[in-house]
DNA sequence: TCCTGGCAGTCGGTATCGTTGACTGCCAAC
DNA sequence: GTTGGCAGTCAACGATACCGACTGCCAGGA
């Protein structure tokens, strides 16, 4: 498609521009790359590459800049598979490590640490309730019209659901309730709720519609995951246009938005969408690079960076792989 | 200390800067305001108000802008109690007597609303666990060398925390453990984890081990309480300088750092900070208006918001107060 | 004594206008 | 196919001037 001089260009423009965000001109690359041209030929190539769609100029008399199109270019062909140096792989390391105590902590502080190694926001979507074992299900009385019903799965995560009882129901119906539940769902996932049937028992009143209400109540949960996100004030400086920070950062902040963002990218198999690639046009000067977090073949969460389109990719890449992979290998042994 | 017409004019400045984010001029005042003297007098009395610091002016040939000591002034001499309109006032109504679910997903939803209400940043600090009685603790297994210890308390707030346990331990010695741990716990609050004392049933290898991890991990989590944050991106929208934005959001993200900013001001008792009052330098060009969560006359909470220091004080004062009230009312009865 | 209108002075903001410099595209020569 | 050279374009920058929104001050009037 493109041949091995233009590759080269290309490729410089897009490691320049990464790197200093300024247009960048064919007598800089005539010195400062390898190619062995002079600048007059390498502006004819890059005029080629500019009726190609891989580069822009914002104006006359500038330098080019990546398109989006140049920018996937560069991802899919020449991105080397990015290895991280020593000290950030080693910070990853030592992170994981030392990573105890609630699953929740641990996401949240998994947010920061993309955040410190890769300058961008970052995102977590915490490990779905959904194909994990339950371990125990309780369900707890608070007041005569409200109890809490308590599910711990078996990697220590702990999901509560407050539910509305009858002023009537008596303690030993509570209890029926909460057995049957738990002899339906101990040891299965939350997906056999839907299995979760009568109780047999409701000989004591109510036995059936507290049933009812908990089932219904952990099947909204699991739509809602967690999620983590750190970093958006990162985007303050990746920014020069106050207009585009400003919107961004509303869009950021639209959680919901984010999540289906992110998920959307890892279900179509991809690694990283550039620009307007993910389709949420608010963000369409972003690039997103995501990773799966997978324990034992199972896809439990994402991990991503969020960064201006000129972000830096290989080491986007590099992070987010290292981090997914430690994060789901430190999911998979607790 | 100021005559009434300085007070007056004060006020305009004040009013008229929140409003339009620009300096006013005398003639502004002469005109607009029901002070009926020519725009030379109150010029003369703006150059009085500068003298003893209620503004200043940006440059030579603009017209006032508060000062901190203006705006502090306004906020204890002449903001109205500010009642909120009908609207704003039916909207918090709704949103408490729709509220419902965990807590968690509540108070979040609080701090959305407050952003919605005060297009500012808003702070909710949850209850902490500390003052409120336990219902019932246990200690689940969640493989040979890990167990999560589940707090569910009298509001129905759910707490968990990972410990380590010994690979040999039994499981009637953790039952055993999990035992003694809610007969010294349920019914009173965390404050009493000091008290828990020996098991008295060590006959059971490692049991006081499991009940120390327990209450040591209970210890931490009582420091670390719920935090909500939202419309950090509202101060894009509240600076022009993007320097400014930069720093702030920079410093927004630092939760520890708004987290005590907002808990020293409800400690000293005040209502509002203004400016450098507070204390956080990057956050010198923001005020912080915060009111305490009251339920059966306990502090359990904060609410708060935070914006540009020309920020519509009576608007955020009433707004936070009715919310803090709604939210401890709403609490309580629960 | 206090208030007022008038006037001179200050200074940020905007518009205009060259100048500069970093580019490009094109072309003729190699 | 490659190159050096050259003319052309245009953003960025600085200088200049002008305008407009202020202020401070002062002398005259209630």
């Amino acid at each position: 498609m493109l041949d091995d001089r233009k590759t080269a260009i290309l490729s410089a423009v897009v490691n320049q521009y990464i790197a200093t965000a300024l247009p960048v001109g064919s007598s800089h690359i005539a010195t400062a790359s390898g190619i062995g041209v002079s600048s007059a030929t390498i502006r004819h190539e890059m005029a080629v590459l500019e009726q190609e769609g891989f580069l822009v100029q914002p104006h006359t008399s500038a330098g080019r800049i990546p398109t989006d199109k140049g920018y996937r270019f560069f991802v899919d062909h020449l991105a080397t598979p990015g290895r991280l140096d020593d000290v950030t792989s080693r910070h990853v390391g030592e992170f994981f490590d030392a990573a105890h105590g609630r699953l929740e902590e641990m996401l949240h502080r998994t947010s920061d640490l993309l955040t410190t190694l890769t300058h961008s926001a970052a995102v977590v979507l915490g490990p779905s309730a959904q194909p994990i074992p339950v371990r125990t299900v309780q369900i707890v009385r608070l007041s005569s019209v409200a109890a809490t019903v308590v599910v711990v799965f078996a990697t220590g995560v702990v999901h509560s659901e407050v539910i509305e009882i009858a002023e009537t129901l008596s303690d030993s119906a509570l209890l029926a309730a909460a057995a049957h539940l738990a002899h339906s769902l101990e040891g299965s996932t939350l997906a056999s709720l839907a299995d979760v049937g009568p109780s047999g028992v409701d000989a004591i009143a109510g036995v059936d519609d507290v049933v009812r209400s908990a089932v219904a109540a952990l099947q909204v949960q699991s739509v809602d995951d967690h999620v983590y996100m750190g970093g958006a004030s990162t985007m303050a400086d990746a920014f020069d246009a106050v207009e585009v920070v400003r919107q961004v950062l509303h869009t950021l902040e639209q959680q919901f938005v984010v999540v289906s963002l992110v998920r959307d990218i890892v279900d179509r198999g991809m690694s990283v969408a550039i620009g307007v690639e993910h389709g949420v046009e608010p963000l369409s000067a972003c690039s997103v690079v995501v990773a799966p977090v997978v324990v034992d073949g199972q896809h439990v969460g994402s991990v991503g960076v969020l960064g201006p389109t000129r972000m830096n990719y290989p080491q986007a890449l590099a992070t987010v792989d290292m981090v997914s992979d430690r994060l789901g290998k430190r999911l998979g042994d607790s």
